[in-house]
DNA sequence: TTCGGCGATACCTTTCGGGTCTGGCGCAAT
DNA sequence: ATTGCGCCAGACCCGAAAGGTATCGCCGAA
């Protein structure tokens, strides 16, 4: 039995008439009483009653309509169904992500557009540094990370893009001798300390501000390693020295730190996605064009 | 799309390998792979990736896959729906009966039967006499009448095959004046009152008596008619006169009536089920079945 | 009685499912 | 590095089966 008996067999049932039935599956009226008669052969029993006027549903035959019909439904919509998979509005995806993701607004921004336009994604969401990123993709735990470029130990096998980046700018305590000042440059900060975050986090935005620093004259003295910004900002906050943030963490401020834009300072924190490469995985590419997007409405 | 694809692209995702799943499917790799291949062209998108060691699901495969085996489901479930339509197993029946079939035990025999192995088989009852079955059956409102013998204005557009016999028996008024006799014979009757059911109701054991009282040389005296086998014998345990009815309705005791067998008379009632011929019904040859098989053991 | 409508049959054409042989690719073992 | 092996895909052929045309037989209506 095949799906061509049932859509021929839907047609008579609904025609009562052979004739009318093959004009509207556009096939001649001979082959469709042959597989009308090939169908009720490995069925075992007539389906139609031949009558002068046409053909009549036998019992047989009238039992079988309703199922024939949810019959070829359901084919259809196994087809759709991968075809929805296959364009990514359907189907799970597990995103590792760290904290800038969350403040700088753009996952909050994804998060939304799929809850409007792809409501039947399912969405898993883990707070991880991108150490632990590293690790949740070997084991498998996660699709798609964000993080701040590639990690140190990104082979081939993680492919990294990177969707974002924004100025980084200084938090100052506000008890510092300096917060009173508005122009910062890098060459007078040659002997202050510093709150850094560990290098592993970012390795890029790390290097290049040490580098940064050196090109002005000195090495930053790093008096305090800081794990997440908000962290960070705390210990700034309470006077333990400088520290290099994103900008967008200025909105969420901190009694006792301050911000300033430094204006020889153009290095930027990147947000970037990453996911293992060769696999493909339709709803992670929509992930990914939505993150395109969002960061490119929130650039302008 | 053909079920043949469905299987192919179940069997191929069971065993994530082409080689495998084509030797399951009695046929060799290349047509697998075809098949395959033309199955995705048609949904639009890969339903397998391919890797060294065989292949693996798409995210399209694997919500195609649980669509797929419930779509083949469906197809085997409307082939044993018919099935089973087409042997009786399911279905509605339609059954006009007169007042003997119930007395006599028969239809209620055939219901135990039907819902003990046929549950999925709906029975509508309706008790009719011979003339209402008539009429319904000429407005399609029963499948199958049970009644005695073929109507008055029975064509050949109804079938009608007897199914029990049962003796005829005489019902005498306590208070009449040869309630203390054992031994009846006809011609002692020529000179009695009888309370007699309408001819249309059966019109061969009707004539039948009459003929017998003819033959003994007298013609019945008929003082009143009576719809129903029980208001005749209320009518003859008020003393209105003799009446003739089915020996099974001797279980029903009505006081001020008596029943007596009869040496000489050999007349029967019989139960007849009848159908409109020509038109075929899996469920009333079931039906049709039950009863001669009921009939059959009830006559031992 | 003839005529028209309808499904079945006979027979031909064409499509396509399935077979064999072979190629290419990637991994593993030597 | 090279060879061998496993696995899927492509090329090509054959036969089965789907689809087309012509025609028949049946039945009811005119």
């Amino acid at each position: 039995m095949e799906l061509r008996h049932l859509r021929y067999f839907v047609a008579v049932a609904e025609e009562l008439h052979f004739g009318r039935a093959a004009t509207r599956l556009r096939i001649a009226q001979p082959p469709l009483s042959r597989q009308i008669r090939d169908l009720e052969r490995e069925i075992g029993t007539p389906l139609f009653e031949r009558v002068p006027r046409g053909v009549e549903l036998t019992a047989a035959g009238s039992a079988f309509l309703p199922e024939a019909r949810l019959t070829l439904a359901q084919a259809e919509r196994a087809q759709r169904s991968a075809q929805r998979a296959a364009g990514g509005e359907t189907g799970r995806l597990r995103v590792g992500f760290v904290e800038a993701a969350t403040h700088s607004g753009i996952l909050p921004d994804v998060l939304g557009f799929f809850r409007q336009h792809l409501p039947s994604v399912g969405l898993s969401l883990f707070e991880l540094d991108p150490v632990r990123q590293a690790d949740a993709f070997r084991d498998g735990r996660i699709d798609l990370g964000i993080l701040h470029g590639p990690p140190l130990d990104a082979d081939r096998w993680l492919r990294v893009e990177t969707i974002y980046t924004e100025p980084v700018v200084l938090a100052v305590p506000r008890s510092h001798r300096l917060a009173g000042r508005v122009r910062f440059t890098l060459g007078g900060l040659a002997t202050e300390s510093f709150v850094m975050f560990p290098r592993a986090v970012a390795p890029a935005m790390y290097d290049d501000l040490v580098a940064r620093c050196r090109s002005a004259g000195f090495s930053p003295r790093i008096v305090q390693e800081a794990a997440g910004w908000h962290t960070l900002v705390s210990l700034v906050g309470a006077g333990v020295g400088l520290g290099f943030v994103p900008r967008s963490l200025t909105t969420a401020q901190q009694h006792g730190a301050a911000y300033r834009t430094m204006r020889d300072l153009s290095v930027h924190m990147t947000l970037a996605a990453a996911w293992k490469s060769g696999e493909r995985s339709p709803v992670r590419e929509r992930f990914v064009m939505a993150l395109r997007a969002v960061a490119g409405a929130r650039a302008r």
